[in-house]
DNA sequence: CGGATAAAGTAAGCACCGCTTACATATGGA
DNA sequence: TCCATATGTAAGCGGTGCTTACTTTATCCG
């Protein structure tokens, strides 16, 4: 069980014992998350988040003006997870090459996904959203890109990526994560034989590939079976 | 505007001047790619479908057990489709190394995506389709997995890939191409800053940095501004 | 304070959805 | 020829997103 279902940036005080909920808004985001983490967010209705929080199926409307701004709202704690998961990733990778660092960015990009599955299912699955996203969002989004790339031309300017055009390599990495994740959030991994449990250490081994790090001989593949 | 709507397996022979349709079935099959070629398929019902082809709401049902099964029948086309792309993709490339025959089977991905977005849309996102698919559509896409893999092994043996784990690499490309296909196709290129008529030519660029090849210094990226 | 006003809840209902049931019609084999 | 079967229709069930009309509560200002 990841741990999105626990509330976070508001204080959620679910206390329903005025008829004035107090704070209905962010328990709605937090509720739809509980049930994003149960069942497919495509699957999850209006009328369900609003019985769980304990009000009518109406109420949710006085705070977002459609299912879609719901799960927007959703859609920006994760983005705002997913940046935190990146800054933190990058700082672990202070003294490494921008390379390396670039790397990092990926890696805490798997990480997120495979840790908050809910949170990646609500913002991978565009059509859920409102159209052109919330401002926030799309900020927070390119901010991580701006980096990425930031980080290739530190790199390109040291010799270690010669010939190669760092804006289609940045691409060709945001794909790769993007993809990856995507193919283990959807179930892919079954069908290329791949352990879902195993999940962080193929990650890596991907990234490996691609950055074209040398098979290490004596590299432990036995890994923890899981830890939730 | 892509091919995807007219019809091909079947005869599709929507003439009902009879009260039943002689070809409901394909009739049906085409009838949805065509709506998915305009809205969403998410947002195409069975209802919408039955209506274009001109039968009543509950005819579908007498050839589908649920709106899924309608989906998955798409799927199977389409993975069909993808299937023979492959196949010319690698029938061209036949004189090349393996690694630019599985390049090869990367490039027809892509095009596959790009030419029949319906077709595509309806593959990636498996929540339209039912939980286990056919075994049809299974079979396919094990087949060019499997394809891809032997072309890997070849690679190795001839000292293209030192020190790569085949097993990663082949991995690694699968997401590359999954991940830029579904970027284009959930429109995330407008974010990237990227033309969304250039994919064949970002394609190919992004596929170029994933295999390393040196940018071409004379290579023409003017292009030709749409052909549609 | 206290009362107007606005915010935020409820209940009921609309059109549409996937899907089922009961019935009507056409087809093809004995 | 006749009837079992395949395949269409019409009507309807429960559930959906969302709206409307109404009610209750919080807030703010004279």
């Amino acid at each position: 069980m990841p741990i999105s279902t626990k509330s976070r940036p508001g204080k959620t005080r679910p206390s329903k014992d005025t008829y004035h909920h107090g704070n209905l808004r962010q328990v709605l985001i937090d509720t739809t998350l509980q049930l994003i983490a149960k069942i497919r967010p495509e699957n999850v209705t209006v009328r369900a988040v609003a019985k769980l929080a304990g009000v009518s199926s109406g109420a949710p409307f006085r705070h977002f003006p459609n299912r879609s701004a719901l799960m927007t709202a959703v859609a920006e704690e994760a983005m705002l997870r997913l940046q935190e998961e990146v800054a933190s990733s990058l700082k672990k990778a202070a003294d490494k090459n921008p390379l390396m660092r670039f790397r990092a960015i990926g890696e805490a990009w798997i990480r997120w996904a495979v840790r908050n599955p809910s949170h990646f299912k609500v913002i991978s699955d565009r059509s859920l959203l409102d159209s052109d996203a919330s401002a926030a969002w799309r900020k927070r989004s390119q901010a991580i890109q701006a980096e990425g790339i930031r980080l290739l031309g530190e790199a390109q300017e040291q010799g270690l990526l010669p010939g190669v055009e760092i804006r289609y390599f940045h691409l060709a990495g945001r794909a790769l994560v993007y993809g990856l994740a995507r193919m283990y959030s959807d179930g892919h991994f079954a069908s290329f034989g791949l352990d879902e449990s195993r999940v962080d250490q193929i990650g890596e081994s991907v990234l490996d590939a691609f950055f074209r790090v040398p098979v290490r001989p004596t590299k432990n593949h036995v890994g923890k079976p899981k830890d939730h």
